[in-house]
Order: C-alpha cells, then sequence, then structure tokens
DNA sequence: GTCGAGGGTTGACGCAGGGTCAGGGTCAAG
DNA sequence: CTTGACCCTGACCCTGCGTCAACCCTCGAC
C-alpha cells in the first residue's frame, strides 16, 4: 500500500496535483487507513500516469475525464481531436514567431517589414526623426486595422514617393514641428498638398477603403495632436473642401459649411 | 475622441481586456467626459496595438510592461527571449503530438510502441485478454520509472520470449484467472516458474536496476491484486526463497523465516 | 516518556488573463 | 418618452495547480 507522497513520485506528479484530481473526481479517492492516511494501490498508479499522460499533452482535465472512461474508438477519435488542436496552437505561434522576429530586426512594435522599408526611405530624405514617428504611429493603426492589405498599400506608396513633389512636400511637413501656429509658410504647405490632392483626383485615384467612418478622422487626428500647425493645416485644408490628408475626397458642401462633425 | 469601444475595435482587443490593462496600470487611464466615459486619442490605440502584438505572442502582461518602456537594444534583447521561449514551446507541443499519436494508434493510454508490440506477441501466443492487461498496467509503471530504459527492456524481453518454457509459463499464467485458490496446479506453476528464475540466475541475469526499493513490491502487487491465486502463488514462491516475480532474487534467510516484511 | 523530523490532513487564498453577470447611468434616434 | 446601444463599477468564475496555515500521526532517538 502506498502513501499519497509515495503514489506521486511513482506517476511523476506533485502530491497537490493528486489532491487536486480527487477534489475534481478524476481520480477517484482511496480508502483511509485509521489515522485518515489516503492508502493507494497499484491500480491507481495507472490511471494517474494516464491522467499525467493526457494532461501533460495539454488535454484539459474536464476532457480526461472522458477519454479516460471512453471507449477504444471513441478514444482516439477525442486524441485525434486534440492532436489538430495542438497542430494548429503550433502553427499560430509560429506564425507569432515570425512576426515577432520582423519586431526585433524591424523599427519598433507592430509593423510589417514593407511598412519599414518605407519608413527608412522617408527617413532617407532627410525628414525629422520627430515625423517619422508620427507617420509610424499612422501605419500602425492602418496595419491593424487591414493587415492583408499594407503591403500592397506600401508597394503604392513607394511609387508615390518617386514624384519629387512629394517629396518636398514630406520635407516641408517635417519642418512644421518647428514653425509657430501662424507661420506664413502653412499657406505655402496647404498649397502643395492641394496641388496633389487635386493632381491624385484627376489620376482617378481613390484612396482608401476602410472599414469605418471613423477611421479616417483618427488617422487624421494622430498628426493633428501632435502640434498647433497641423491643426491650422487641417483647418485650412478643410476650408477649402478637402476631408483631410487621410482620405483624398472632396466634402460635400453642407459638411464644409458646419465644419467636419 | 473615442469611447472605449471604438479604441479596443481599432486595437482588435475586447473592451474587458482594454480595462484589464487599465487595472494592471499597462495602460494609462484617460481623460473622462462629463458623465464619466473613457476618452480616448490615436495614441492610445497604437500603444493598444502594441500591448495587444505583445500579448499575442504570449508575452506575460508584467513583462509587456517593461519591453514597451525599454530602449530599443533592450527591447530587442527581450524579444529574443521571447521567442526562444517560443521556439521551446513549439518543440514541446510537437513531442506531445507525437506521443499522442502513438497514444491513439497504439494500445492504449501511456504506452511506448515496443511495449505495444511486446505485448500484441504475448496476445499472440493465445493469453487471454484479462491477464495481458495486468501485464500492460505494470509496463505502465515500469516505463514511467524508467521511460529511456524501456526500449532496451522491451528488446531482453522479446528474446526470453523465444524459450518455449517462458512461453508455457505465459499461458498458464493466463489460465490462473479462472482457477480456485487451491487448485493444485499453482504448485506445478510455481516450480515452472522457479525453473526459470533458477536459469536467469544461473545466466548470471540480474533483473532490475530500479531507482526505488518498494518499486519492485508495488509491480509484484499489481498481479496479486488481481486474484487470490495469485496471492499464493507469490506465498509459494517467497517461502522457497524467492522475492517475488519482478526481481529475480533470492532473499537473505532471516528475510524468509519472518515473510517479506 | 518525550522530542523533533518528517510525513499526513483540510481549508483557503493566489496566479494570469480575462469572461460574464448585475445593477446602474448616458446618449442618440424615433 | 421610450428604446436600444453604450458606458460605468464591482464582483464572482474559469484552469491547474502552488503555497501557506494550522493541525494530526508516526517513527526513531534519547
Amino acid at each position: 500500500m502506498l502513501t499519497i507522497s509515495q503514489l506521486a513520485r511513482y506517476a511523476g506528479v506533485t502530491v497537490r496535483a493528486v489532491r487536486h484530481y480527487h477534489q475534481i473526481g478524476l481520480l477517484p479517492e482511496p480508502e483511509r487507513d485509521r489515522s485518515g492516511y489516503r492508502t493507494y494501490d497499484a491500480a491507481a498508479v495507472v490511471r494517474l500516469i494516464r491522467i499525467h499522460t493526457l494532461a501533460e499533452a495539454g488535454v484539459p482535465l474536464a476532457r480526461v475525464q472522458d477519454l479516460l472512461d471512453a471507449a477504444p474508438d471513441e478514444f482516439v477519435r477525442g486524441v485525434e481531436e486534440i492532436d489538430a488542436a495542438l497542430r494548429a496552437e503550433v502553427r499560430r505561434l509560429q506564425a507569432t514567431r515570425r512576426r515577432l522576429t520582423r519586431l526585433a530586426a524591424g523599427e519598433h512594435l507592430a509593423l510589417p517589414a514593407s511598412v519599414v522599408e518605407y519608413l527608412d526611405r522617408v527617413r532617407g530624405l532627410g525628414v525629422d526623426e520627430r515625423y517619422v514617428e508620427m507617420e509610424r504611429d499612422a501605419w500602425i493603426m492602418v496595419a491593424a486595422q487591414v493587415p492583408e492589405q499594407i503591403d500592397a498599400i506600401m508597394a503604392k506608396k513607394h511609387l508615390e514617393l518617386d514624384d519629387p513633389d512629394l517629396q518636398r512636400l514630406y520635407l516641408m511637413l517635417s519642418d512644421v514641428l518647428d514653425w509657430q501656429v501662424d507661420d506664413p509658410r502653412v499657406v505655402e504647405l496647404a498649397d502643395l498638398f492641394e496641388k496633389l490632392m487635386i493632381r491624385a483626383v484627376e489620376a482617378g485615384e481613390i484612396t482608401g477603403n476602410w472599414p469605418d467612418e471613423g477611421f479616417v478622422d483618427l488617422l487624421d487626428a494622430t498628426t493633428v495632436e501632435s502640434s498647433p500647425v497641423a491643426e491650422r493645416l487641417l483647418a485650412i485644408l478643410q476650408e477649402r473642401g478637402w476631408r483631410g490628408w487621410t482620405q483624398i475626397e472632396r466634402v460635400p458642401e453642407e459638411r464644409v459649411a458646419r465644419g467636419t462633425p
């Protein structure tokens, strides 16, 4: 006859685990000796080893219960199911690993490689690091919304960046962070913005295909929060009938009159 | 400005999770509007996405905290560490999967393939299924004690099983389950047992190399519990100076006189 | 006999990462 | 004014045990 710690040792589990299995009815309570100690026989060792084997395999204890008392074919079906779940889990972990290594290699958290690449190019233009970080935050949000489109979007952005006007725009935006609110260059900047947006509209480019109306405003807000100049710039553009810089779109007349809500 | 559910949606988490992150200080509590609602800005979305990315990768929330506020190189080191943990976890799961599939394919729970094979051969001799199950339970225990030796042990058993005397022994043991306690054949069985054990001792075979004294007795007990005949058989063998059938060994005189404690 | 060490017993709380009520207040639309 | 969709806090629930606490039992040494 065995004590609980001997039983536990033979089965390779802790005493606490054994008592837990008793508590949830997975292992039947054995006889007690006259002083209240549990006394186990060899059959208990065998059952406990089986429980441990399944539990270690990641089978929830609730299912271990059923499996152990199941007919062989039922058991096989159960195990197959569990195996499928394990396989899925392995795949999930490996996908996570791929993302993580890209994280560690790349810019910073939560950015696909394509975006990191794009940001590197922007930085290469001589754009201020603070601006790059703002732009990065915006892309983090975009990547979270439409993860499967992000690479295509970045490819398009790369093409757009060949335009010297856009490059000039980036450099000005980078500068904005050090301007005063009433800097006259803001109007100049708005002009440049508008020129590029008009060109885009004429080329038939309709940006964005967002899953959510408010998301566009949120993206605009990301940058606006950073500086009063950005706020003024957005106001000017909206006065001229544009929605913002995220979605290149003319806003219906009444909305302009009221201001974007 | 965003409500908590909008924030949660943009970051791909649940509202409850956001509140949980507030509670543990992972995401700072934002301003409230006049009715007590939390109001978030775009920066919160970015931080939440980062938290979610790490958390999904299996990083404990406590470490997410440190990582997010860490310097880039510290961050990279942390991520590498996490990646190593993930890799280990994947390997563990895959090992479990291999064991599980063997479980489903083979005899029953917690048995290595080599044992299943051996049991199949024993069954093929015409041994009663009930006896095979007892034998199986004993091997489950052995495999749990010395997992890395089990294949070698089974290989030796296979060789031993070529002996026609041992085959005869198995068939008699199989029969035992239907005998009465006082069946005269028990003595005959003990004789056969002794013959084989003496042969083993003379061949210099010392069975077992168990990590534990009591384990041998436990194994003997497994079978004894199944039938009174087995109990009687063990008693006879012990009277003749043997320890049992698990460990082939003569017991010192005084122990015989007192009976095995 | 008694002492301490090293078993055993039950009961309860704690952990991570939230899910899921309950019981209320708010907001926008019809 | 009602309705439905949100928001708030607080509290309990889940897994699979680890880790006290407070107490009892047994055994060998003295």
